[in-house]
DNA sequence: TGCCGACATGTCATGAGTGACATATCGGAG
DNA sequence: CTCCGATATGTCACTCATGACATGTCGGCA
């Protein structure tokens, strides 16, 4: 149910159609908690006919501008405050860490490099989004800033985590057949 | 398609009933692909139709033994190798904080700190696991424990990262009312 | 004035994931 | 010998997510 409050947040800053909202919705909120614009609109539909949001304006090409009703916004805190989040992270690359062992050294050598690569890169690019926008205009950047930074760091551990873990890889391989030193 | 690898790369490790791998799957693999009892009995089935596990064994109650198959082994090690790895990262807890504007800085800060607490325990709860493990056994456990080594560095970031984002609320707050000093 | 790119919303089939429910048997403790 | 907890597998209804496809309009430039 969270691309529903996804949803409610972005309208609390302000009226939007559909097609507004997914423009933001791919630029900021995606990186967190992409959806489909068939998801979107699908969603829309079903907040405007519980009541959390309405249409308040229509414009050219069937537009339709979408405002949060007070009953959205009451929706909107309640979610924040009062709901626990969801823990669930599903990592596609990680559950290929466990699975290192069947491919042989080298391979998982390369594995975790290239996790580590993708990473590095990573840093790099919220690095370029960090400086190259302006924050401060509304609380919606200003709180996005923060997430901007916990991705950076994310990506910065992962990285070191990934480069320290191709390392390791040469010692599981030793004591696998221990060295016959001595 | 992830449940599939994660169950064949389970299988590499030698035959296992859906019962035994459940059990390994929940103290394992869930952390980073959480499946349920229902969808792990069903692809197993799936697996066995299209020829990359078999059943080689059948006990008491129904119970049957899987094995992993030459060509299961081929589909694993591709996977592993060969196919990027999906970068999608729904976070729940995250999204909310883009809309922490919306509910003002008291809340904002008390919403943050519990983050910083929630990944302040699961640090030391996969320290806990860390010591409390004997990884040494197999392959599968090896790299099992650089898994849990990602896993505490990511708790430690966010930890930081969520007391380090709840300081900075009161500056956005004071920078949004600026002070009337001079 | 004619065309094209951006605007704008929607449907549909398919597959993945969730949680509750159904069903049956084995083996050991009392 | 009887009961119960653990073993063991499966179905079902429902929701969420994905990606392709469908459809139409507005506005400005050449």
């Amino acid at each position: 149910m969270s691309l529903r409050h996804a949803l409610l947040g972005l309208l609390a800053d302000g009226p939007a159609s559909g097609y507004d909202l997914l423009k933001v919705f791919d630029r900021s909120l995606a990186f967190v908690w992409p959806a489909t614009q068939s998801q979107l609109y699908g969603e829309l539909n079903r907040l405007a006919d519980d009541g959390l949001i309405e249409v308040t304006n229509e414009g050219p090409r069937g537009r339709k501008d979408y405002s949060i009703t007070d009953q959205g916004r009451a929706e909107l805190e309640h979610w924040i405050t009062d709901v626990e989040p969801d823990r669930i992270r599903r990592n596609d690359a990680m559950l290929r860490v466990f699975f290192l062992g069947t491919v042989g050294p080298e391979h998982a050598k390369a594995y975790l490099e290239r996790e580590a690569a993708v990473h590095e890169a990573l840093e790099e690019l919220l690095g370029t989004i960090a400086r190259d926008t302006d924050w401060d205009t509304n609380d919606f950047n200003r709180y996005g800033h923060l997430v901007i930074e916990s991705g950076q760091r994310y990506a910065h551990a992962q990285a070191e985590w990934a480069r320290w873990a191709a390392a390791r890889v040469d010692d599981l391989d030793k004591n696998e057949a221990p060295a016959p030193t001595h």
